[in-house]
DNA sequence: TTGTATGCGTTATCAC
DNA sequence: GTGATAACGCATACAA
């Protein structure tokens, strides 16, 4: 990486054509003979010129234009998530760039296509959506990416050939690590696993609780609850459960309603081991007093750090960087990250070894 | 972030100067009166000035050159250090840069020392040293930063005002983190738990036992196998514990020599629960095959491209963007990266949710 | 179809 | 002390 890279007039040069016809080529705009064409490819692979993205966003004074699309309501983790963009806003890009998010109701994909057909392909150089995999849906982002504007899924997925990445955690994968999680705290004892979810319907949910069997073995698995991600409905079927079976040894939330959950744990004297999901300031609270043992969360602010990484990248058109995977994360009680949202999660300047 | 930046000629216009004078104001390149000093300075908080390092890179054609120190040796973390960075180097810096990695002997503070005081200020943007603690290291990075060069310690830390900045976990929550898991593999039972670690001078080590034993509570902590790091060494110590202590529950490894431990209870029929420290080659076959239990990491493609990032922000005198705190991760069977090593860790580009 | 010239916001050089 | 101005590598308007 010490050697100066040719630019585009080295390749001119090389290809003993004017810069305007190397730049025609590189930038496929057409109205070049088949001739020139050639020569001038030969010569960037003979060369190996890379655009120098830099410079070509400084001639343009260019601003990155993008949408990141989030479903709408109370749900704490979206809602923590909004926070996060907040607070990353200004450090998310060096360049110049245009983020906005819009919202669209959750669990709707009528609406959902509507607010992308809403947005117009000409004014964007990328969107990331929280996908929900349906036929209307998928239409909608095919139309965007026809017109040339990159989509990436976040969080949740559409089919592979539907889009030009995705940036989340695997669900399967999640509940494989709570069912882990669950046998470690088993090794002696023959586990009872109570396991709640918001709608058999919802693919994440469903993907964690196969997930969860796969790994659970002979422990024995209960019936699921439904709570719809409500905290009263978790609340109320909860308590009622565990009233009907003390032997439960441990709970899997795999959904959203938790602030129900602690609610019907925090009267007991004694309570099962607690898994649940996403890291947000109720579920925060209730590990650091000890009325649940692990979060598993999918590291929200690492999730817009990729997105928009990965949408920059689709917007040079270039090759996407490789970024690690984002893994579940297990949070016990001790390895938190800092508190103060996403504003601060600076490393504690202390005396580190 | 929408409106138009304001650039060095909008200042030098609200100045009432020429671009060079203001330009000499902003680089601090002084032959400046005070005059049009302090008019300069007041435009630019004025019109909320900030220079475009995009364009001022372009405009010196500039190669950003950083070093990093690693200590040498056989030592698996490292070497899968080395092999991440050589493995990312491409894609660490969008811009032409220029990353030496030396290595100087381990835990040797002096020659250390002399490998930083062999490095030329004026060839470099800044540095990033796994340190050691020793007053002798200190004194050479003091050197370098006085000399102008940023310095950053990366996994083992100095004090906190001799960097610019430190990369790594903090170890007493590294291991108070393994004394949570170890909690939640003994809620109904009494936990005997037996430490090992390299030595009980490495200052990491030592924070990490200290951690432990903050958590652990009532439970039983044996004396510490000394290990020196050493694969044959921790082999023999932890077989002979092992025979002499039936009793043990668990055993967290807080340094290196992993690879003996798996040899010390690959022949036994039962064995304790077992944490240890680094996701490696060896510890990754051992954790998929059951022959442990739980993996706390700490993630070095994520500190390699923090350290990068600081690097940069330092190099552009620009305040360092503040990235998430790096947390002893935790890993079980289920939530292990992919592994390709460094190269391939993208996400699964399957189905997912 | 092809080529030339200008500007993007800096840094650095040179003249005043 | 101060002020023009030529690069840097690219996109683009314009000329041929």
């Amino acid at each position: 990486m010490v050697n100066r890279q040719p630019t585009l007039s080295d390749v001119a040069r090389h290809a003993g054509v004017s810069y305007a016809t190397a730049d025609r080529v590189v930038n496929r705009r057409g109205n070049v003979a088949a001739k020139s064409l050639a020569r001038v490819e030969a010569s960037v692979a003979a060369l190996g010129y890379v655009r120098n993205v830099a410079a070509a966003n400084l001639s343009q004074s260019r601003t990155y234009r993008f949408v990141m699309v989030l479903p709408e309501g109370t749900n704490a983790f979206f809602g923590h998530m909004r926070d996060v963009i907040e607070a990353q806003r200004e450090r998310l890009l060096p360049e110049r760039f245009d983020l906005q998010v819009v919202t669209s109701p959750a669990f709707d994909p009528a609406l959902l296509s509507e607010t992308l057909a809403g947005l117009d392909p000409d004014m964007l150089d990328g969107v990331a959506v929280v996908a929900i995999d349906a036929s209307e849906v998928v239409e909608a982002v095919q139309r965007l990416r026809g017109a040339g504007v990159p989509v990436i899924t976040l969080v949740s997925d559409l089919g592979p050939d539907h889009r030009d990445g995705y940036i989340g955690i695997a669900n399967d994968i999640a509940g494989r690590t709570a069912a882990r999680m669950i046998r470690l705290a088993h090794l002696t004892r023959p586990a009872v696993v109570l396991p709640i979810l918001g709608a058999r319907t919802a693919r994440d949910h469903g993907d964690r609780l196969a997930g969860l069997a796969e790994v659970l073995g002979d422990h024995t698995l209960l019936d699921v609850i439904e709570g719809q991600d409500r905290p009263d409905l978790v609340e109320t079927k909860l308590s009622d459960a565990l009233d009907r079976h003390p032997e439960i040894t441990a709970i899997y939330s795999m959904g959203a309603g938790n602030a129900g959950l602690i609610r019907a744990l925090d009267g007991r004297e004694t309570r099962p081991m607690v898994i649940l999901h996403e890291l947000v300031p109720h579920s925060r609270i209730a590990l650091e007093q000890g009325l649940i043992d692990v979060i598993i969360d999918q590291r929200p602010e690492e999730e817009i750090r990729q997105t928009v990484a990965r949408l920059r990248d689709l917007a040079d058109r270039r090759p996407p960087a490789p970024e690690p995977a984002i893994l579940p994360t297990i949070y016990v009680k001790d390895n938190l990250p800092p508190p103060h949202g996403a504003a601060s999660d600076m490393p504690p300047e202390g005396d580190h070894p």
